[in-house]
DNA sequence: TTGACAAATAGACAACCATCAATATAATAA
DNA sequence: TTATTATATTGATGGTTGTCTATTTGTCAA
C-alpha cells in the first residue's frame, strides 16, 4: 500500500458518479449495461470509463461471462485503504487503534 | 454527513502535495511559513491555496496568532470520513462493525 | 459468414485544478 | 506614519479529467 495507492483510491472517490457506481456494485455484480440503466444519466462510453479508473485503483473486480462483463466492489480494498488512511493521518485516535488490531 | 461531504474529503486527499501538508500537520500546530519550508517545492501562494482546501474538507483547524496562522490536522474528522466510507462502501467487512462500534 | 449485441477504445471539447508571479490585506515594529 | 513580515487573494497558464459521439473489438446466434 503505496502513497501512491493512497492517492488513486481518494481520486477513485472523488467522483459523484464513480461514488454512484461503487455503491451500486457494493453487495452485487452488476454487468455495465445495468450500471448504466441503474444511473439513467450517463453514456455506456462514460461508464466504462469511470470503471476503467476504479479498476486501476484495484476498487473493482471484473468478471467476463459470454459477452457482458459483470463488475462488483472490493469491499477488502475499501477497508484496507480506508484504514491505511487512519493509521498515516489519524494515529492518535482509538478508533484507528481498533482498525489496525483487525487488519493484521 | 453528506455524500457531499465524503466528495470533498476524498477531493482533499487525491493530490500528493496535500497529503504532504496533512502529513505535516498531523499531530502538531504549523504555521504556513512552517509548511512551505518543510515542503521545500512548493510557494507559499500554493500552500495558501491547498490549506483552503483542506479548511473546506474540514480537515484542518486553524489558529490565529499575531501575524502567524497555525494549522493542524483535524484527526477526528479524518476516523469520522473514513468511518463513514467504510459504512456506506464496506458493510459486509467486520473491520467496518468493528469502527461502527468505536464511532457511535 | 453475416448480423446483432456488449463493452472497450479513440478523439474532441469544456470544465476543473495545481501552480506560479504579482498584489492585497492584516498585524506588528520602528 | 512608514516599513516589515505573514498570510490570503487574484489572474494567468498548462495539465488533468468527465463527458460525449463515433468507432472498434469480442462474442454469440442464425
Amino acid at each position: 500500500m503505496t502513497k501512491h495507492d493512497i492517492v488513486l483510491f481518494a481520486k477513485a472517490f472523488a467522483d459523484d458518479t464513480r461514488q454512484k457506481i461503487m455503491k451500486l456494485c457494493c453487495c452485487e455484480w452488476l454487468s455495465v449495461n445495468e450500471i448504466v440503466e441503474r444511473l439513467g444519466n450517463v453514456t455506456q462510453p462514460t461508464v466504462s470509463h469511470h470503471l476503467a479508473v476504479l479498476r486501476e485503483a484495484g476498487l473493482v473486480d471484473a468478471r467476463h461471462e459470454g459477452k457482458q462483463t459483470f463488475y462488483s466492489l472490493n469491499q477488502q480494498r475499501v477497508v484496507s485503504c480506508c484504514g491505511q488512511l487512519m493509521l498515516n493521518f489519524a494515529p492518535e485516535s482509538d478508533v484507528t487503534e481498533a482498525v489496525a488490531d483487525k487488519l493484521e
